[in-house]
RNA sequence: CGGGGCGUGGCGCAGCCUGGUAGCGCGCUCGCUUUGGGAGCGAGAGGUCCCGGGUUCGAAUCCCGGCGCCCCGACCA
């Protein structure tokens, strides 16, 4: 029974002006969610129903491949932290209980999961599990943002996998992607899954689903074909004019030219024939010299991956004797081992010269100094992938998966006999995926100047049933008895009963954006139909009085 | 963590510079009128001006300290 005059649904002409996202914006407005504080919503009865949709598509799907629903605390002993490390963190909210006792507020459950499971599981029979919960996650943001994007606090679908080995883990996965691509194809999203960085913790695989959208904190790079995090993306580059080559480097005054932009101008080569020298510093190797393209950027992940080492940009000091000074450094001469970005094409370069206001030109990679190669840069977009154009979008994460391996089942002591009665440690996934962020990307996506326009999948309501009279009137006994007739249908109804006049009705219903809107009226029972609007696109139609209710059910069966 | 901005009825804002009755629009309550795209008239209710301290006869306003929130960047296991 949910007629509007009875229903909680604070909605507001204006949005709250410190909100910058559309689904920041909207999702007030349309009286989905408040703000406690930051990064902590309180979802409102509509903005409830609708997680609650999302979080039921999850639960189908997450069953559909045999994952076992299960709820863990949110609040742990700091013990399991410890055991693997992650106490460290400092996104981990840190308590004591009244007796002392450290304990954390759990911002994921690996640590958990895994504990029970290591209690339990003995035997090579007693694999492989899925395990999953929708549970509340409590992390110390240091920058909550967007509203419901990225919050201190927030539910997460999390599910881990437990099997006996590599090739399980594998399946395991392969399910968790079938799952996983029909949660957000029902969920109505537009949708990427893309590869992601695996990061240092001993990962195997990784990939993320991202919904593209203005409000995204992250960058996918997409061509037909191929889609990964911007972090990790590779493509051929576009390529580069190069000035005929020279016998052997030549050395130009280039007084103050710090710059790629300062020296191709100065020198009249293009930016791409710069090569740009970034030196760093990795953890346990010391310095090492990057080389890219003056037209691209160094990927500090893709290097991080490529040394195997944590990496930070060297200081000056650091490199100035072993290199040159800073702002004319390059590979000539220089004193440290040389990492050259696989998209340097043969040919001679302009580079530092590694003496103040000076360049070299026609340096040739090999021939006037050693090196290494590896994919070390951004891709750009123009760049091509299997000869297609790449482009590079903004998006929102909106789940991920993870091949973990060993890494929590060896801290936590999760092992089993195998079938040789050999102990063996449990190799595990995990599996998240974050339903607000979901609800949010929806709205990102589907939205027009009047409010949101849900996928039928999720909206809040199937239908809104706007009533335009006052008091005991023919109409309002009309659309009464359709209020229920679409209820029968198994249609989710919202029913505007409310003493408001028209234009308000009509403008909060596409705010709040029901796939279909029912309009009853002196018109509607005078012309002997009722007019219904499609919010997508706001179409208006007509359907006849007589059987409308089926009509409407069946016209609502076919929306996205 | 670096940079910037903002805290005044439910929402959006003005007032602050130059100290002296807290104001506007929307919303809310009551009455009458109005009823197919956020109505009209009239009468009302509602505010520790973020908090603490200081200056002053007097502080929303000036000074000091704190807290909260937002945005950009860094970070995001």
């Amino acid at each position: 029974m949910t007629r509007l005059s009875s229903y909680l649904l604070p909605t507001e002409k204006q949005a709250p002006a410190d909100a910058e996202a559309i689904s920041h914006k909207l999702m007030v407005r349309a009286g989905l969610i408040r703000q406690l504080g930051a990064g902590l919503w309180t979802y409102l009865p509509a903005g409830w129903k609708i997680h609650r949709k999302v979080e039921q598509i999850i639960r189908e799907e997450m069953d559909a491949i045999g994952g076992q629903e299960l709820l863990m605390p949110l609040l742990n002993p700091a013990e399991p932290w410890r055991r693997t490390g992650r106490i460290e963190i400092d996104e981990i909210f840190k308590l004591e209980d009244r007796k002392g006792t450290e304990m954390v507020l759990a911002m994921t459950h690996e640590e958990i999961v895994t504990t029970h499971v290591a209690q339990v599981v003995r035997s090579y029979r007693d694999l492989p599990q899925i395990l999953y919960q929708i549970q509340v996650k409590e992390r110390d943001e240091p920058r909550p943002r967007a509203g419901v994007l990225r919050t201190r606090e927030f539910r997460m679908k999390d599910a881990y996998s437990f099997d006996r080995d590599e090739a399980g883990l594998d399946e395991s996965y392969a399910k968790h992607i079938v799952a996983y691509d029909r949660i957000f194809d029902r969920s109505g999203v537009e949708w990427y899954r893309v590869q992601s960085d695996v990061g240092m913790m001993g990962g195997t695989d990784a990939h993320e689903y991202m919904a593209p959208c203005a409000a995204g904190e992250d960058e996918v790079a997409l061509a037909p074909g191929y889609a990964a995090n911007l972090e990790v993306a590779s493509a051929d580059a576009q390529a580069v004019e190069l000035p005929a080559p020279l016998p052997q480097p030549v050395e130009e005054h280039t007084p103050g030219c710090t710059t790629v932009e300062d020296v191709s101008r100065r020198l009249g080569v293009a930016p791409g024939a710069v090569l740009k020298a970034f030196p760093v510093i990795a953890e346990g190797r010391g310095l090492v010299l990057v080389l890219v393209r003056g037209d691209h950027r160094v990927n500090e992940v893709k290097l991080r991956n490529v040394l195997r080492a944590n990496v930070r940009p060297a200081t000056a000091d650091e490199f100035a004797t072993k290199i040159g000074p800073a702002g004319f450094i390059g590979p000539v001469g220089a004193n440290a081992p040389i990492l050259l970005d696989e998209a340097v094409g043969d040919g001679g370069y302009v580079t530092g010269a590694n003496r103040a206001d000076f360049h070299l030109r026609g340096v040739e990679p090999g021939r006037d100094f050693p090196f290494e190669r590896a994919d070390v840069r951004f891709v750009e977009p123009g760049d091509s992938v299997g000869g297609q154009p790449l482009r590079i979008e903004s998006a929102i994460e909106i789940g991920n998966i993870f091949k973990l391996g060993t890494r929590y089942s060896e801290a936590l002591g999760a092992h089993y006999l195998d079938e040789s009665g050999r102990q063996r440690a449990i190799v595990m996934g995990c599996y998240g995926i974050g339903p607000a962020r979901i609800v949010a990307a929806a709205v990102e996506q589907h939205h027009d100047e009047a409010g949101i326009a849900w996928p039928r999948a999720i909206a809040p309501f199937d239908v809104e049933l706007v009533v335009i009279a006052r008091g005991e009137t023919e109409e309002r006994t009309f659309a009464d008895r359709l209020y229920e007739e679409l209820r029968e249908q198994g249609l989710d109804v919202l029913y505007d009963d409310r003493d408001a006049g028209p234009g308000e009705k009509f403008a909060d219903a596409e705010l709040l954006g029901a796939p279909l809107r029912v309009t009853v009226g002196k018109r509607t029972l005078a012309g002997g139909e009722l007019e219904i609007q499609l919010r997508r696109g706001r179409e208006r139609r007509s359907l006849p009085l007589d059987g409308a209710a089926v009509a409407v059910a069946e016209l609502w069966r076919t929306l996205p």
